[in-house]
DNA sequence: TCATTCCGATAACAAGGGTTATCGCCGCGA
DNA sequence: TCGCGGCGATAACCCTTGTTATCGGAATGA
């Protein structure tokens, strides 16, 4: 089996999440409110490794929560030229933004097995009408969103390669972290090194040099599809990475 | 008076808006709606042009709209190196995924003579408790944020100067005429260009080179922190540029 | 009126990273 | 078993952009 297919995080297990479980990982939950975030999962489609999702135009009127496996969210110009605007992890909303949106404006590819779970836009009415926790909930997690892609995009435009590359493995290890307590400072990563130069702006020829350069320089070790981070606080250094879920406060948020 | 301290766009006339004006622009609200959303913005605080609204880290408890002026919100390096992460228009809700936040991880800087109207997070669960609506419309008001992002970050990654400052141009005077019905193809900018260099993610002397480019091939018209965009068409192709406000569809929201 | 400061324009130089091409490895299918 | 395709490593070349420095204009203040 190739290794781009496979779902399994160091010690084989599945990475598996939902927005229920994102969401607790936010804020204690009743079982109401758990119940209420279910409904929007009763929905699965499974996906093969490279199977489009959806491809940009076409009119959207549900959202999909991935639950298993990678998928990218890519855009291409007029000149032909890939950018991954989104590298999506199991508990991703899938293209985020397209919540306001009468079309898709990118286009969604797996890039490993994966499952999502299709929902009506309008189901999130239910929420909003019976769970001020959760309305605020929802905004809170987009907000974190909007965090992690100013942090991307602050590095992004002081324009250094090796800070880029470093910031794109501690924010993508951070993330899966969060929906994975096995992991410990190890991962799976199925995206090739042309994925990654569109997604960090850079060319595959650059992402080979730089993560030469890293891996010389003891920051990190690769085998194959795995990479171990080795040093993380000089990683961090390199690229100004905080994580994003250390500063949360989310004491305001109403109870019910 | 400097310039860079006027509020006035292009006739003279001062450019103002609220959390209000802004959400009434996506979709129709009724009075009792409104009014929970007046709510927001009774205090009210005036700034400076160069006056600091917060610093980085100090406790966020609060938030801000921007009603009226611009704002950036910058972070620097270990180095010293400054980046603007956003410039903020009136409308806009300062630093927008603080919402989820203990403290500020960015510096907020007027740039303009401003008024900003602060408002204790906490107030937001009287929304989230009493309008569906209302809170479905805060979600969208951030998932448009997110997709602005996205659009920024994609053109950053295709690493093209003039692209760069063709989507800066186009994006900011766009966010500025959906608040102000005046403005025809001409607005007013306090940003120097450093800031503009900060922002975009280039040094200032090719912010220099790259507009004098663009004028001397027409696309635009520079008199002092004025411009005139002369041919959007043209702007748009290089930049790639889509108006974020015009695929919108809401048609989904709860009444109430 | 003069000194100072801020800002934009411009030139010379250096370098980071893109482009193109080649090679080798590995897995897969005929 | 061979050939093919995808992928990563590496090298040579060159272009875009950053860096540093200088100059001039405009606004400000003593």
């Amino acid at each position: 089996m190739k290794g781009s297919s496979r779902l399994h995080g160091e010690g084989g297990e599945v990475v598996t999440a939902t927005l229920a479980s994102r969401l607790r990982a936010l804020a204690p939950l009743t079982k109401e409110q758990l119940r209420l975030l279910a409904q929007l999962e009763t929905e699965r489609r499974e996906l093969q490794a490279g199977e489009e999702l959806f491809a940009a135009g076409p009119p959207a009127d549900e959202l999909f929560i991935l639950t298993r496996g990678w998928l990218i969210l890519e855009s291409f110009t007029a000149a032909g030229t890939r950018s991954i605007v989104r590298v999506h992890l199991p508990g991703d909303i899938v293209d985020t933004a397209s919540l306001s949106y009468g079309s898709f404006p990118f286009r969604a590819v797996a890039r490993s097995e994966a499952v999502v779970c299709p929902f009506q836009k309008k189901s999130l009415v239910g929420i909003f009408e019976r769970s001020p926790r959760l309305s605020a909930l929802l905004l809170c997690l987009y907000s974190i969103e909007i965090a992690e892609q100013e942090d991307r995009a602050s590095v992004f435009r002081r324009n250094n390669a090796t800070a880029k590359l470093a910031l794109f493995i501690q924010q993508t290890f951070g993330r899966l972290k969060l929906m994975n307590t096995l992991l410990h400072d190890r991962f799976h990563c199925p995206l090739n090194q042309t994925d990654i130069g569109d997604a960090t702006g850079m060319s595959s020829v650059h992402v080979s040099r730089t993560f030469s350069k890293l891996e010389k320089e003891g920051l990190l070790e690769r085998h194959g599809q795995f990479t171990r981070i080795v040093d993380a606080a000089a990683l961090s250094e390199l690229s100004g990475y905080t994580d994003r879920h250390a500063g949360l406060d989310l004491s305001w948020l109403p109870k019910d």
